[in-house]
RNA sequence: CGGGGCGUAGCGCAGCCUGGUAGCGCGCCAGUUUUGGGUACUGGAUGUCGCCGGUUCAAAUCCGGCCGCCCCGACCA
């Protein structure tokens, strides 16, 4: 491709919505353009980027014998009232009604529509296990979308979904999907860890995250170096109830009493206030836990994992109470809630209470009064207040034990999540009689299995790894293309008759070669050449042409050499396939 | 949804407080120049000042409403 046929916009200033480095590179370099929040025109740039992507993700899929499919984007309200996510799903799910009034979606997902197809045409375990998989836009009405690529709301996904008889089969789909997307993410060339994950509200009993580490990553991975233990922080868990082992010796401490703390409302306000430690201030959280209010007991320097708090109680769903639900429950402004004294619920229940193990063997505390602008001290778990039970719900942190070895201790990264594993088992097949008859003639429903790509996130993770001031340093495999060769002065017939070679020679090498061939200064040259982030240039100038040589310059270690013009061509096509191009 | 900020040329911004000719840099077009890391000079084009309404002789500027975008928080296969 020559450049002046090409349509690259740079730019040279960043627009300033764009605050990370993936987001500025892919708008300055010309890949995407913003059309509304969250919502991204591909330039050409950006759709060689996707291309390349989805080939290797297609390229491994295909190898695991998984079937290639597309689905609509558009889905009627009927399937997902099947699966209950019609009701369950809320705001990200953007519904619409067609001219006749009825009610569709725009596709966030897809196991409705699958679970759909599959009920329809697979009937008999011979046709069983069947891997469909689909590279497609999808849409989920995000309430902040972020920085550019890496949390839009239209986005292009890479899902996969596994139908097999029994669920032996099913872990085997699984442990397919598992090595191919430990093949795909090496592929693109990224640093990346598997993470044992939450299945959310998707729903499932095993789950595996991808996750790319980079600071930026929105998710927080715990991970321990002795046993190489790896999990989302968000459902850690922590190795016994270590952190209550000092046992509480109530005998000293005076009776609890009420202190005015008229502007304290955060945990920091109140035990400075109080000339106590964070960790002397109980917070007490009011929860909804499957519709029921509850009361979650934290040390006031942690917090809350509401992933393992619903794991703990068992519920569908957990989350933080509502103001007005708060001041029901407490009697008092939200800032202010308290284990001692709670009001009963409406149903006259008494509102129970829970609290992390860490609150376990705590004496003289500080907790909200359950009235406005005031706290209590003194305060001694067991004599003052009765816990229902106490459980493993704060998020860990680096340094806490690692609940899988004897004397590990987590250390914590950033990661961003680009894909995402689920063992399903029956739960869509059940709930949307997805059956099969198997060897004997039982009816069966399928167990099932779903694997998701982010592919446009793989672009903005893959630089988020990967850049430096000057712009992008693509892997090749996934690079726009593999090669440039810039021709300097293009005036010059020796100059332009040499970098035509190099280009005729790369093309014919099989390298995806840029040319550069504008009648432009070289500095702006060099510029988009960093910017774009091509992986090998070839500088054709007129200054070292004269003694027969170009410049290759590898754009990830930045050096630079001199060669023979005529072995240029050879060496990078050379670079290109040992850097796994194409 | 709560808090904050922004909306003026393709991009980055000034002007608004104190109402009166819409500006700067980059980019773009023409020409000269330059030719190994965004060259210099000359000339030029480009704006419903986010939208609607109000105040006023006069509104980018003041007032009201709306819309859009960004950031922080809550949320998130």
């Amino acid at each position: 491709m020559r450049v002046s046929r090409y349509h690259m916009p740079t730019l040279k200033e960043a627009p300033k919505e764009a605050e990370l480095a993936s987001h500025t590179f892919l708008l300055r370099g010309g890949f995407i353009r913003q059309l509304a929040a969250g919502i991204y025109d591909f330039l050409p740039l950006g759709v060689k980027v996707l291309h390349k992507v989805s080939n290797i993700v297609r390229e491994e899929m295909n190898r695991k014998g998984a079937l290639e499919v597309l689905l609509p984007a558009v889905q009627p309200a009927e399937l997902w009232q099947e699966s209950g996510r019609w009701q369950h799903y809320g705001p990200e799910l953007l519904r619409v009604v067609d001219r006749h009034k009825r009610d569709f979606c725009i596709g966030p997902t897809h196991e409705e529509v699958i679970t759909d197809l599959a009920r329809r045409d697979l009937r008999s375990y011979r046709e069983l296990p069947v891997n469909m998989y689909q590279i497609q836009a999808k849409f989920r009405d995000e309430i902040k979308p972020r920085g550019g690529l890496l949390r839009g709301r239209e986005f292009i996904m890479k899902d996969a979904y596994s139908f097999d008889a029994d669920a032996d089969g099913a872990r085997k789909s699984y442990q397919a999907m598992y090595d191919a997307y430990c093949a795909i993410f090496r592929r693109c060339g990224l640093d990346f860890r598997v993470v044992e994950a939450d299945t959310g509200n998707i729903g499932g009993s095993m789950s595996h995250e991808f996750q790319v580490v980079a600071e930026t990553g929105e998710d927080y991975v715990l991970r321990c170096p002795s046993c190489d233990h790896t999990v989302n922080q968000e459902m850690a868990a922590l190795r016994g109830p270590v952190d209550g082992a000092a046992s509480a010796d109530a005998l000293g401490i005076p009776p609890f009493e009420p202190v005015h703390t008229p502007d304290q409302k955060s945990v920091e306000d109140v035990a400075a206030f109080l000339g106590v430690t964070t960790s002397q201030v109980v917070k007490t959280l009011i929860c909804v836990a499957d519709g029921e209010p509850i009361a979650v007991l934290l040390r006031g320097d942690h917090d809350l994992s509401d992933v393992k708090l619903r794991r703990a109680l068992g519920a569908t769903s957990v989350e933080l109470a509502d103001d007005a639900t708060v001041e029901k429950v407490t009697g008092a402004i939200v800032g202010f809630a308290g284990p001692v004294g709670l009001k009963p619920t409406a149903s006259g229940k008494k509102i129970r209470i829970v609290a992390d193990h860490s609150v376990n063997g705590l004496c003289d505390i500080v907790v909200g009064a359950n009235r406005d602008y005031y706290h209590f001290r003194h305060v001694v778990p067991g004599r003052d207040f009765q816990v229902e039970k106490f459980l493993d719900v704060r998020n860990a942190l680096a340094g806490d034990p690692c609940p899988h070895c004897a004397d590990g201790a987590y250390s914590l990264f950033r990661g961003i999540e680009v894909g995402h594993i689920f063992y399903l088992g029956t739960k869509y097949s059940a709930a949307m009689q997805c059956i099969f008859q198997d060897i004997e003639g039982n009816v069966k429903p399928m167990v099932m299995g779903c694997y998701g790509i982010g592919v446009t996130r793989i672009m903005a993770a893959a630089i988020e790894q990967n850049h430096d001031e000057r712009g992008i340093k693509w892997p090749v495999p996934i690079a726009p293309f593999e090669a440039a060769v810039l021709a300097l002065q293009v005036a010059d017939p020796n100059v332009s008759a040499a970098a035509e070679k190099l280009y005729a020679d790369l093309q014919a090498a099989g390298v995806d070669v840029l040319f550069d061939d504008r009648d432009q200064r070289p500095g702006v040259k060099f510029a988009d050449a960093d910017l774009v982030g091509i992986p090998f240039q070839i500088v054709a100038g007129a200054r070292d042409l004269a003694e027969g040589l170009v410049e290759v310059k590898d754009r990830r270690t930045g050096t630079r050499e001199k060669v023979p013009v005529g072995e240029a061509a050879g060496i990078v096509a050379q670079r290109v396939r040992e850097a796994g191009g194409q």
